[in-house]
DNA sequence: ATATAATTTAAAGTATACTTTAAGTCAAGT
DNA sequence: ACTTGACTTAAAGTATACTTTAAATTATAT
C-alpha cells in the first residue's frame, strides 16, 4: 500500500510540516516520490513513524531519536547499542511513570483538602 | 526560617535565575527583601514553590500554573475553579500514566525482540 | 478551461521556558 | 584597602521543536 502525506498525516495525527521535518532531519528514510514529485509512503515508512513517534512520546529528544534511527540504518553491528539506548528508554519511562504516580498523590491530597471545605456560597 | 536564594536553590534543585524567573512571572508571590535588597524565602514561600514545582512536573505550562496561583490569590471564592483545575491535572497525570504504560509494552516488544537474536560478533 | 485544493522547497518565523550577560550593589575575609 | 563572592536588575540570547510563508508545480472538480 502507498499512501499520501495527508493519508499519513491524518493516520499519526501529524501535520505534513512535521512529516516533512522529521524527514529533513533524518528521523525518517527518504520517502519515495511519485512521478509528480509528491511523496509516497510505503508500509516500512509508517512502521519507522510509528516508532519515532513512541520514542518522543517518551520525551526522548530530536537529536536523540535520530541517534538510535542511524544505528539502525549501520545494520546488525549495532544491535548492542540499540539495545542499550532501548533499555536506557524503559528505564525512563519507568521513572516518569513513579515519578506522576507520586504528583498523582500530591493532587489527591490537594482534591481532599477542596472536598473537605464546605462548599462555597457563590452567591456572596 | 529563612533562606537565601542559593539555599531555595538546591533544596528545590532549580538555578536562582529559575527562581527569579518564576517570581518574575507571578508563579511565586513576591518574595521579601533584606535590608540588602536579597531575596529571603520564608517557609510559606517554600510550600508556593512546591506547589509551582508538583504543577510544572506534571507538564502544565508557566501560563497555566499562572492561573492556578493568580485564582489562590482571589480566595475563597475561587475554590471551586481551583479544584476543577486540579481534578483537570490528575486527569492529565492518569492519561500520562496510561499512555507511559503503553509505551513501556512498546520498549518491551522491542527488548524482547533483540534479546531473541544471536549474539552480534563484535570482532568482525 | 478554469478554479480550487494539494503538494513541493527553502527560509524565516514562532512558542515556550529558561539562561546568560552586563553592570551594579553589598558583605565578608585577608 | 581590596579582592572575592553572592546578590540585584533588565534585556538580550539560547535551545528545542516545530510552523508558517511564499512561490512554484500538480491534481481534481465543475
Amino acid at each position: 500500500m502507498e499512501y499520501t502525506i495527508k493519508e499519513v498525516s491524518e493516520k499519526f495525527n501529524l501535520p505534513p510540516s512535521t512529516l516533512r521535518y522529521y524527514e529533513k532531519e533524518g528521523l525518517i528514510p527518504s520517502i519515495q516520490r511519485g512521478g509528480n514529485g509528491h511523496r509516497l509512503y510505503n508500509d516500512t515508512d509508517l512502521e519507522w513513524i510509528q516508532i519515532v513517534c513512541c520514542m518522543r512520546a517518551t520525551g526522548m529528544s530530536i537529536d536523540y531519536v535520530k541517534r538510535y534511527i542511524d544505528l539502525c540504518l549501520l545494520g546488525e553491528n549495532t544491535i548492542p547499542e540499540r539495545r542499550k539506548i532501548i533499555l536506557c528508554q524503559k528505564e525512563i519511562i519507568e521513572n516518569h511513570i513513579s515519578e506522576y504516580k507520586k504528583l498523582l498523590k500530591v493532587v489527591n491530597k490537594k482534591l481532599a483538602y477542596y472536598d473537605m471545605l464546605p462548599p462555597v456560597n457563590e452567591s456572596l
